[in-house]
Parts: structure tokens; sequence; C-alpha cells
DNA sequence: GGAAGAG
DNA sequence: CTCTTCCAACGCGGT
DNA sequence: ACCGCG
């Protein structure tokens, strides 16, 4: 196959990747090229975390974040230091050709960083991950709603996608003026409103036998070095649920659910409707008036 | 999926 | 040569 | 300091 200029030759096309929907290693490598122009905009100078799943989703699979020495010269890759000491050689996907690659290496459901290359230590965007407690889909749709309402309220834009697994994911353009740890501790602070406002519903309590069949509102992805499931991404999941930006609208829909949408029907959807993330990156808005807000809130609302 | 180590 | 193993890591809270 | 989460 030549792609991009590159030719790349794609090994055991006909390997069953997922047996119930009858979906080989050749239909995945095919998403991918067709995916490509609307996925790229989400993960290009990202760092980039592959998971593996070379024998299909009936093997284990794997995270790999450093790039093997055998890719080829031409996959780019940007050096990340670790925490605690030692350093890290990540992918960075910026291209329809390395997309391609990655899903001959088995890697069908990339996760990316939340910052970029350019400014590894400031996140570009915040993400709540919503997951039902249990099978109660329409929980996950109300935390979404009000996450959106209390960010109009902050006057920051937000996103959501499905998961393409449990849950949904929603998203916050930041300006990049500030590290992971106060871009964490807003989220936070941002989670304690929102679950004090709807107690019954909703909860900050990570201990699971203390949620009562609450949803959890987890920030814990809002760290340096952490990473969300990429948009367009494919889970390893029987059907090939792919993780896919919505409309707010989509939102309000009692049949949404967080496997909606598949390898077998994306390419109608995003026939049908144009790309529902295509503003996110002219939608940053002022952090600092943001976290002055809030700060307004906790201090009403909170009492101490 | 592919490299590297054990046998 | 064949077979097995390895492929991530941050912040938090509780021991 | 180490373990178990998400
Ligand atoms: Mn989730
Ligand atoms: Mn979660």
């Amino acid at each position: 196959m030549k792609i991009g200029g590159h030719k790349l030759e794609i090994t055991h096309e006909d390997k069953i990747f997922f047996s119930k929907a009858k979906i080989t290693k050749g239909d995945v490598v095919d998403y991918f090229r067709r995916v490509a122009n609307v996925m790229l905009p989400h993960v290009r100078g990202r760092p980039l975390a592959m998971r593996r799943h070379p024998d299909g989703i009936k093997g284990e699979g794997f995270f790999q974040k450093e790039m093997p020495d055998y890719f080829p010269r031409w996959i780019q890759h940007v050096t990340t230091p670790r925490k605690e000491g030692g350093k890290v050689d990540n992918v960075v996907c910026n291209n329809a050709a390395t997309l391609v690659y990655l899903a001959n290496q088995a890697c069908f459901t990339p996760h990316v960083w939340l910052s970029r290359r350019d400014k590894l230590d400031c996140p570009d965007q915040l993400i709540f991950d919503l997951d039902p407690p249990g099978k109660k889909f329409a929980l996950v749709r109300f935390a979404a709603k009000t996450l959106h309402d209390l960010f109009d309220e902050l006057g920051l834009c937000t996103f959501v996608k499905t998961t393409g697994s449990r849950g949904l994911h929603v998203i916050v353009p930041l300006d990049r003026r500030h590290d992971f740890d106060t871009a964490r501790t807003f989220s936070q602070d941002v989670a304690c409103v929102l679950a004090h406002r709807h107690s019954k519903r909703l909860t900050v309590e990570p201990r699971k036998n203390k949620r009562r069949g609450r949803l959890y509102l987890d920030t814990a992805r809002n760290s340096y070095a952490q990473h969300a499931v990429a948009p367009y991404a494919v889970r390893a999941i029987e059907g090939a649920p792919i993780a896919t930006p919505l409309r707010w609208d989509e939102v309000s829909d009692s049949k949404l659910y967080a496997q909606r949408f598949t390898m077998k029907n994306i390419f109608q959807r995003l026939s049908r409707t144009s790309d529902p993330w295509k503003s996110l990156r002219r939608s940053v808005r002022s952090f600092k008036a943001a976290r002055k807000r809030l700060d307004a809130i906790m201090k009403k609302e909170l009492k101490k």
C-alpha cells in the first residue's frame, strides 16, 4: 500500500480481529486510512501511547509508550521526561501513513496526551471521565449536561465524545498558560461544586463502596504524562465501537449509549454530519477568568 | 508484532 | 531453531 | 515505603 509517499506492507490482512463482527486486520487498517482526515487534527503533535492487540480482541493486549527501534525513521517521535527519572521516546502521529502503520502494528486504540510536544507541561485540554455506576447511561448523560452548564457559567467551552466503552468524555479546551497541577486542581474543584449541587446523583468519592449508586466525577486523567483514548480510536470490544465526537444535542437523546458508533456505522455518520469538534481549537477561553468565577461559586456554595 | 533471552 | 516473556505510569488515599 | 485504585 502506498500512502503519503510511504510504501507500507500490510501483514496478515485476513487475520480475524473482531470475531463476532467478522472484522479483519485488513478492515482495521482500511478504517484508519479512511478516518485519518477527521482524526488527525485531534492527535497531531501529541505524545501517543499505543494500546496494541496483536491477536485481536481475543488476546490480552498491552500498552506501549516507548517507540520500538524497528519503527521506520519517517515516524515522528518526541522524548518526554518521566516524573520519577528516566525518559520515554513517544510516537507522534502527524499523518495518515503513521496511523496506518500503527494499525498494522495492531495498535487500533491509540491514546494521546492532554498536552502537545511544543509545551508538554501545559495541557491544552481538561478531560472529565464519566462512567455509569452499573448500567445507567442516563446518569452519564445527566452528568455531562450539568458539567456543560457549569462550564457555561465559568465561561469555558465544552466538547463531548463517546468513549466507545462504558461512558462519555467531556473535554474543555485550555489556553496552555498553566501547568498540570493548576489545571488538575481546577478540574477537582469543578467536580466538587458539581457533586455538591447534585449530591443525590454525583460524587467525587473515590471509594467505590461509599458512592451509593452515584456517578463518580473522574478527574484523574488531568495529570502530566497521562493520556486518554483518542477520538476515532477503535475499542477492543466485540462490535468494534469507536470513541466518537458528538454534538451536545446528541447527549439529550435518551437512546444514546457509549457504543452507539462502531466501525460498521461510523462512515454513515461522518457522511451525514460534519465534524462536531471542528471549532475545538478556536474555542479556547480564559482560564484565569474561569478560575476566578469558580472561586466565587465555591465561596458561596461550598461554605468551607 | 516483534525483539531478546532461555533452552 | 522453538518457546516464552515483555511491551505504562500519575496522583491519591489507605495501610 | 508500598499497594490499589481510576
Ligand atoms: Mn471512562
Ligand atoms: Mn473512570
